[in-house]
DNA sequence: AAAACGTATGAATAACTGTTCATATGTTCA
DNA sequence: TGAACATATGAACAGTTATTCATACGTTTT
């Protein structure tokens, strides 16, 4: 008996979280954006891109990795409108799309730094 | 001539990107802060947490996983020092560990939500 | 002490991810 | 047009990661 009215009481306490869990979708959504700063390479790419504008090869030697992979990050970057592209002549230049990338870096220097 | 000049520019100009750029281990750190809110289930887990404290069991009952895979997630939060834990009687209750968790999916929120 | 319960964890597996290599695309210049 | 250069991209490979399964650990209850 007790068992059962303790679970009503849960089931409440679950609905309750539930509702004030945001969309499956949009946590699906979160997750992808954060996995998108999760690895070093694309990471810096942003960091670099604080400064301004940089070509990719430029890019490649500042990271001392090579200009296929940074182009591959770059690519991943673009498809999540972190960043954005000209074109001039031969060499494409890379900039940050908006602000909300440096806040979100912002927001987790602030944990690293304790 | 022309090229060298512009060679010994742009050094320059990395010198000073690379001397502005937050170093090596720090980007490390936060890439793999960030890693760990790369995971649906990671971040279902946080936002479960930002309504309170709550037992293992009950979070692999809203998260429809299984205990074992909630286990292995909350070790990593608690490793990452996201999350916090009290034990009562066989039960273990997890909360987050402060707030700076609540600061860091709400940046990431308001780039989901343009 | 043994059974029952909640949680933690190691090993194995399947899926995913980042880099490399080769090559394609696009642009400029001779 | 062809050579040279900057960038993009597909395929393959290696390393990583999340889940599952089995089982261990810790606590309570009988």
């Amino acid at each position: 008996m007790e068992e059962k009215e303790s679970m009503e009481v849960h089931q409440d306490d679950f609905d309750a979280v539930q509702q004030r869990l945001p969309d499956e979708e949009v946590l699906y959504d979160l997750a992808e954006l954060y996995k998108i700063f999760g690895d070093t390479t694309r990471v810096k790419l942003l960091c670099i891109l604080f400064e301004g504008e940089m070509c990719v090869q430029h890019l490649a030697q500042l990271l001392q990795v090579s200009q296929s992979a940074v182009s591959h990050q770059l690519r991943i970057l673009k498809g999540a409108r972190l960043v954005k592209y000209r074109r001039d002549g031969k060499t494409v230049y890379y900039a940050l799309a908006d602000d909300h990338v440096r806040e979100i870096i912002g927001c987790g220097m602030e944990h690293i730094t304790e």
